[in-house]
DNA sequence: AAGGTGACCAAGG
DNA sequence: TCCTTGGCCACCT
């Protein structure tokens, strides 16, 4: 039954990405999984490009498959490297992030 | 109610 | 490594 206390997937979205730590990212792809939809990628980079701009949500820490910034050029792609490279992901001139030292891995089930 | 649209992804050339 | 292609899914008209 639908009721209230069923939540849109936005609001589901953004909710776990507000739980990925600082100095930690998460594919758009690992977020759509750990939500039970694991082929929902396209839906998780919908999520955050329509995020209300009363929400503090750190969507930067969402990155594009094998760790590479998927943003356009003129579409925030240098504000997300910024903000990565100020809480100490380093992020190299091809806006690559390596995986194996930052993914976010939860340690308690989400 | 059916079709369009994306901050995706994996595979292939 | 870069580009293209086909598949995907939830939201909006």
């Amino acid at each position: 039954m639908k009721t209230a206390h069923m939540e849109n997937t936005f609001a589901r979205i953004w909710r776990l990405v507000e739980s990925i730590p600082s100095g930690r990212v998460a594919t758009y792809g690992q977020i759509a999984a750990l939500l039970g939809m694991p082929r929902a990628a396209r839906t998780v980079g919908w999520a955050l490009h329509s995020l209300p701009a009363d929400r503090s949500t750190p969507w930067h820490r969402v990155v594009g498959a094998g760790g590479r910034i998927r943003l356009p050029n003129h579409g925030g792609k240098a504000v997300q490297r910024l903000l990565l490279r100020r809480e100490g992901v380093p992020v190299n001139r091809k806006g690559h992030i390596d995986l194996d030292r930052f993914q976010w891995i939860p340690q308690e089930p989400v």
